[in-house]
DNA sequence: TTAATTCCTTGATTTTTGTCAAGAGCTTAA
DNA sequence: TTAAGCTCTTGACAAAAATCAAGGAATTAA
């Protein structure tokens, strides 16, 4: 079992094992090297792809700055889900971090599997709804916490992440600047 | 063909009239007096509602104040989406604004669609996905504007409701405070 | 290895936003 | 009708965060 399928099969409980194989012989593993984009904005995005190692940043570009929305860690899917569903031109850009190994799906691919497995859209709509949520607790923390506030709770669930990327990412991700972000840091220290 | 079926057949395209009303026939035309709580945070969300008139409001106590998370309008469910599918105590209180009617559906009724209407999950899918965008769009503004630029935007697509609810709900919404909310009015009528 | 970049830090300053306090206008209920 | 609550506004001030500018550390490329 990849370790695409265990994710399926640990997150969404019971599946059984055909479909599973099924689901998991329409990705492709695939290498995207440090500095590639998976897409861009503006593109339609036509792949969706789960990380099995490595580090991809999704942002995009406003006119006077570059915002930092997520950054993803191995372990889950990454697409603009948008743009995917909807067919609407993509909203972020996604560029690899590092060089990553990641199972990539074609839209086409991925439309299909509503038809093989009778169970993907419940499958979907369970996993849309927990990133749905993951997003009700952020905007949570931009209505009732200060830049300070966010930064501990964020290094305190993703500490790993801080000695792999540019700060500066995680600091536009958390919605202060670079310099507040290091002020904040220099005061955790002492 | 009553609003709730106009509203889902409108927004998820083709569905069977037949399943259309099988879905419909769930839900139960219900009044909630201004005032009412449809939901407090720590309760199981036990009913899913689609606004046929009136405006709720999604908010949390914290320890020193309340945030308004959201204002519902007509066409609109509500529901604590979380609590709902994964069955875990609401993080939201939803308090009626005004008096309101509503179709209403239990969690049984809910859980049962699926069986019965087997696009279900898929419109369930895609509607989810549409509040998880709108849901980015909102993390967007936090990262990207100040307090006047998302009272601008907000201001725009919302007009009708700056005269129905009180105003300390939405700048708590937008994430500031009233004082600020109020300064901002004040620079944008002169 | 050296030069060029990129990234991070720090200080000084300005801008934005929050806090505290008071009062005015409305609405609601006794 | 009057008093009690809300709600919104305004002012004075404080705190938080952004901006501007410079320099140092680390990384990358020649």
């Amino acid at each position: 079992m990849t370790e695409l399928e265990h994710y399926i099969k640990s997150y969404f409980g019971v599946v059984e094992a055909k479909e599973l194989q099924t689901i998991g012989s329409l990705f492709k593993l695939t290498e995207i090297k440090k500095g590639d984009y998976f897409l861009k904005t503006g593109n339609p995005c036509n792949d969706l792809c789960f990380i099995q190692s490595g580090l991809m940043r999704i942002y995009v570009d406003t006119p006077d700055k570059e915002l930092t929305q997520w950054i993803s860690t191995p372990g889950y899917f990454v697409a603009d889900l948008s743009s995917l569903i909807f067919e609407t031109p993509a909203r972020w850009t996604i560029q690899a971090l590092t060089d990553c190994v990641v199972y990539n799906i074609t839209k086409q691919d991925y439309n299909k599997i509503g038809n093989l497995v009778p169970q993907w859209h419940l499958l979907e709509k369970l996993f849309i709804a927990k990133c749905f949520t993951i997003l009700e607790d952020r905007i949570f923390s931009h209505l009732s916490m200060s830049a300070e506030e966010r930064y501990t709770l964020f290094f305190e669930n993703n500490k790993e992440l801080f000695n792999q990327v540019p700060l500066q990412y995680i600091a536009s991700m958390l919605g202060m600047t670079p310099e507040t972000f290091s002020r904040i840091r220099k005061k955790q220290v002492s």
